[in-house]
DNA sequence: TCTGGGGTCCTAGGACCC
DNA sequence: TCTGGGGTCCTAGGACCC
């Protein structure tokens, strides 16, 4: 009996969604960001192979990416599009044989399996049926890694792209990661890569070997043995499919023309509450503190938050805190940007499981505990 | 070239209480 | 009377990911 820990994850996916349904692009340069219009200020969400063949990528500025790829076809996002899509992926990849699925967000999920002997022909050709059936079911490509952990499995993935399965082991760890850059791992990142580099470690051989005080002297007592564990690949090795339970939804918007007017603002914030609000009655659960971000121009960004003595469901007192919190900011610059956030009541008991992968945070199971 | 929008989690410092 | 320590709550800021 040997246990896998597969990843999937859609081949430029919302690019592909769009293809779909626009045959005529296939092949073409695609880019899809903003409201498909590269003059905006928007950045690009992401764009198909042909036009990262000229150095496009996410975000990047919509207008350089025009400077980049003048032929490319610049589409709006249509996030609604893509969550239809994401469905009908993960639906298909619940239902292999025997797969405990932790989706991790719109196009990618882990997929934990337990197969009878310990060869890894077999994980593969399971990962090969995987990729055959979500490419029956949707019409997407889409790539699949092979680990014996999560942070194994998630990194091999961008060597199976496109279309292909990768496998990554204790076996090829080393031979396959040892010389990268420690932004090849999955949750280092530019900033945390660099104060590695400051204290001797630039490649994951290095951050595998590092000296663990050093680590904890530069990133606490948690995350810093973190690291050297993922510079090792180690990870959950068995994937636990408990249903996600959201912390909190929010909306933002940038303005095309920075907002002056003192009801400009209001009126902005009021519709940001409303849209909140339908999302967390959707879930049920009320706003307990709210989040309200801004940007003054060119470019200052902050947020404030404040517990309401009440959680609310109201979106008038939603609006009403966030106005207050930007008023206490005491700063009249023009705005380029608002966010109102509501961070939702926990369920009965708290997050379950709590502080597990993914979803952006310090990634593959972070310290907890 | 001028920098999106959706998220998550960690750290640290001050307030407050014991 | 002074000082220290530990726990918990709250907010700000940072970092990362899709
Ligand atoms: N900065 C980013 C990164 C991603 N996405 C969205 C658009 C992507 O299509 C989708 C999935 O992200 P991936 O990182 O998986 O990228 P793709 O699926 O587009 O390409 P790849 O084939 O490299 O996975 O998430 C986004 O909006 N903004
Ligand atoms: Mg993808
Ligand atoms: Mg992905």
């Amino acid at each position: 009996m040997a246990r896998w820990v597969l990843h999937v994850d859609l081949d430029q996916f919302i690019a592909a969604v769009e293809v779909l349904r626009r045959p005529e692009l296939a092949g073409r340069p695609v880019i899809v960001g903003g409201r498909g219009d590269p003059s905006e200020r928007a950045v690009v969400s992401t764009a198909s192979y042909e036009a990262r063949a000229f150095g496009v990528h996410s975000g990047m500025p919509l207008r350089l990416a025009a400077r980049k790829a003048p032929e490319a076809t610049f589409l709006p996002v249509d996030a609604p599009a893509y969550e239809t899509a994401s469905a009908e992926v993960m639906a298909t990849v619940r239902a292999q044989p025997a797969a405990v699925v932790q989706v991790l967000g719109w196009d990618e999920a882990f997929v934990g399996i337990e197969l009878d002997g310990d060869d890894v022909a077999d994980a593969v050709a399971y990962a090969d049926r995987l990729r055959e059936a979500v490419l029956a079911a949707t019409r997407l490509h889409c790539s699949v890694g092979v680990g014996d952990t999560t942070v194994r499995a998630k990194i091999a993935t961008d060597f199976g792209k496109p279309r292909g399965t990768f496998v990554l082991t204790a076996d090829n760890w080393f031979e396959v990661m040892g010389e990268r850059p420690t932004t090849a791992l999955w949750g280092v990142g530019k900033r945390i890569a660099a104060r590695l580099a400051g204290r001797g470690y630039e490649t994951v051989a290095q951050l595998a070997e590092a000296d663990e005080a050093a680590l904890v002297e530069e990133f606490g007592p948690r995350m810093g043995p973190h690291y050297r564990r993922l510079g090792q690949g180690l990870g959950a090795t068995v994937i636990d499919d408990t249903p996600w339970v959201a912390r909190a939804h929010g909306r933002e918007t940038t303005y095309q023309r920075d907002l002056t007017e003192a009801v400009e603002v209001e009126a902005a914030v009021a519709a940001l509450a409303d849209q909140v609000v339908e999302d967390i009655r959707a879930e049920g659960r009320a706003c307990a503190r709210v989040h309200l971000k801004v940007r003054f121009a060119p470019f200052f960004t902050t947020t404030r938050i404040r517990k309401l003595a009440e959680p609310t469901f109201d979106a008038a007192v939603i609006a009403q805190t966030a106005l207050d919190l930007l008023r206490g900011l005491g700063d009249d610059r023009p705005i380029r940007l608002l966010g109102v956030r509501a961070e939702m009541v926990p369920p009965e008991g708290g997050y379950e499981p709590p502080r597990t992968t993914g979803r952006g945070g310090p990634a593959a199971t972070p310290p907890s505990d």
